[in-house]
DNA sequence: AAGAGTAAGTTACAAAAAGTAACCATATGA
DNA sequence: TCATATGGTTACTTTTTGTAACTTACTCTT
């Protein structure tokens, strides 16, 4: 396993600092717009309809329904919405019948991407450890 | 803004089919790790617990209730025994009268704050436009 | 000596979110 | 003619969250 060194930690240290060190938690904000934003972009749902559309280019609703399995139809159109709105992705719907509408991720959908990717990169990598961690902890 | 470049897209597109390249979505798994282990790690208040001991490296359950401002005490207690039975985080009871109780993050705990605050820095730099594009969007 | 405060939670109840499955209109293919 | 496909929506059930009061045992205040 990787460990880390105390050069990261103090890097790491700094960057916290830099993100915690001036919040007022006697005094928190009513809303706090990074919680909200990244509550939406760090969904379970979300997530992998991201990853799927940025695999894919565009991808219209019963396919990414498949992709994305084990999601309704309620929540995944839902979702769609909220992650349209935010500015992930588009909607582009052409007047068939039956109606087609197809999804794809807009620039910021992709510079999201990569982001979203180095951290399921390292859920990949470590989820072995954690199943392992979580089996040891039932057994005590 | 940052736009991704096609040497980024080329790179990224290899990384999803390496991550999805494989997937079987007319048979899926039914349950797959990643996504259980990611459910738990990417959960807004997680997030939140590991972030504030990683800047703090030592604190007790009600310090942290303040700081992750919002929780209650029964999804904070819930959380912090998920997260350690996962292996993120250590809990030490002192015999004191009253207890105290210490949380603080494992190794892992600290090597995953480390990818986590990449995604944090990108949610802060970029809540600002996906707020201006949740206005634009409801203006619609 | 009575009452409040502190610690780290737990518990019962209410509210919100998610899952389930049927349904919508319209048209094509068997 | 009946089933299928499109992109969802709706009513209903189940699960998850949130709220607020309570716990145990000791100390500090009045």
């Amino acid at each position: 396993m990787e460990t880390t060194t105390d050069n990261q930690k103090v890097r790491i240290t700094k960057k916290l600092e830099k993100m915690f060190g001036h919040i007022d938690y006697k005094n928190p904000p009513e809303l706090c717009p990074v919680r909200d934003v990244m509550s939406v972009a760090s969904d379970q749902w979300s997530v992998l309809i991201i990853l799927w559309l940025g695999y894919f280019e565009t991808l219209r609703f019963n396919k990414l329904k498949k992709f994305v399995y084990g999601i309704s139809n309620k929540v995944l159109s839902q979702r769609l919405k909220v992650l349209e709105a935010d500015g992930y992705l588009s909607r582009k719907a052409y007047a068939e019948v039956p109606i087609r509408v197809e999804y794809s991720l807009t620039e910021f959908g992709h510079s999201y991407v990569e982001k979203l990717l180095e951290l399921t990169e390292w859920m990949q990598m470590n989820s072995p450890k954690v199943m392992e961690n979580r089996e040891k902890y039932g057994l005590i």
